[in-house]
DNA sequence: TATCATTTAATTGTCGACAATTTATCATGA
DNA sequence: TCATGATAAATTGTCGACAATTAAATGATA
């Protein structure tokens, strides 16, 4: 491809994407927009101008229009007829909600997963438990929510249910809403190192094919997930 | 509702709307859309180009491309960059897919629903059931199905869940998805007296509080839902 | 006749300009 | 001083035209 990516410095610290596609202007000033929102370079709630972002992308409004539009879609921005767009502002009510969700969806993407994923893809899920595993302890901590796409161990739980619907909404609809909620309340403290002993467990379930246990456990482990969150909001609004 | 069917003849046939939102004309010729998509006027895997629909609908490329992403956002049509959109063609698995999904989610609604549902709303859920018993028997079969907006028993239970997340998604979008499939498969026989009486212990369980129950009740509901819709497909592969 | 390359047509992507609506500013009056 | 209304600025919604890409049609050649 050889569309560089000069597009603009600006945001774009030179990292570029081996996106899946970028065949269009609308799709790539999607993808930086969307990344842009996911690492907070765009505050929440921070209003964003139609002849603003066209003037920073270096395009016209009609693709930048269609790339918010894909961003209101994926809930990461909110519109208002003849008023304008924000980005979307977090609420722990809200992030607590997409917990709930996501126990009844990756609960059940595991029950799948221990159904029907193949041997290849288990070893895939152990290979990236490895990596997590090689890191200095140091960084571990930090580094383990921040990963993303196929080393992410929810995202490759979800690819392995084999479910069409299941993927597009928990990795394409849902999935930059989570990894959102993570910068935006930063996960860390204690709770990574049991997470990754809990997804062993997890995938040792997956792997001896025991569907109900490892659905049970996934539940567990989100819902736990849950808790902490919650408990570190509580303690905060102690301090 | 006094929305007629009119669709063509220019845009402003004097319909108007008492919906939701249509303060602009990139949303009601997506209402618009939606519904004639939904009702089977655009036929499945039909492909709809950008100058036919603009003439169609009396409007401009730009308002009907924003249409067009709302649409491939709610996955009623797929589109391929610069090759044009289809309406989405639907498949057996991806049905049975769609049903798990619901099965998931809609039993965490009954759930939450019989936790946290006031006095009114589940009398509106009863008065919901008792215009359907109403109907005439002959009619009932075909019509129960055919429901829409509040009117709709499953769309009412989401909203008793209390959890915008959960909303979002069950009745913006999936729920015109799942209507699509109610229209393609049309679904009769004998379930729907089925399912009608299963509702009613549905409501009955979240009227008494029984969070467990509910849940219960409307997982086995969907499932055998599902159930049905896969014997009525095979049989008609035996045929 | 079938296959492939070239040309043609149609459709999508992008742009700039104008109209409609909202928000901000400011002046006026109680 | 505050509230209220009119004016001005900015932003969004809509349109038509042009460029880029793809699909179809045509013709040449083996």
């Amino acid at each position: 491809m050889t569309l560089t990516a000069t597009t603009i410095s600006k945001d774009a610290s030179g990292h570029e994407t081996a996106s899946p596609e970028v065949r269009t202007l609308a799709e790539r000033v999607f993808h930086q927009l969307q990344d842009a929102i996911v690492r907070g370079e765009l505050a929440p709630g921070s209003k964003i101008t139609e002849p603003g972002l066209s003037k920073t992308y270096g395009i016209s409004r009609g693709p930048l229009r269609e790339a918010m539009r894909r961003l209101e879609a994926h809930r990461l921005i909110e519109r208002v007829p003849h008023v304008g767009a924000r980005v979307v502002k977090l609420s722990m009510k809200e992030l607590l909600e997409l917990f709930d969700l996501r126990e009844a969806l990756e609960s059940m993407a595991a029950r799948l997963a221990a159904e029907h994923m193949s041997a290849d893809e288990i070893q895939g899920l152990r290979d990236v438990l490895a990596v997590h595993e090689g890191q200095s302890d140091l960084k571990r901590g930090e580094a383990y929510y921040q990963r993303e796409g196929d080393l992410d161990f929810h995202y490759r739980i979800v690819q392995g249910s084999h479910n069409k619907m299941l993927m597009n909404l928990l990795c394409d609809d849902l999935y930059y809403l989570v990894r959102l909620y993570r910068t935006q309340f930063s996960a860390s403290g204690a709770r990574p190192q049991r997470a990754f002993v809990e997804h062993h467990r997890i995938v040792d379930a997956i792997e001896a094919g025991d569907a109900e246990l490892a659905e049970l456990l996934m539940r567990r482990h989100v819902s736990a997930s849950r808790a902490n969150v919650a408990d570190r909001y509580a303690a905060i609004l102690d301090q």
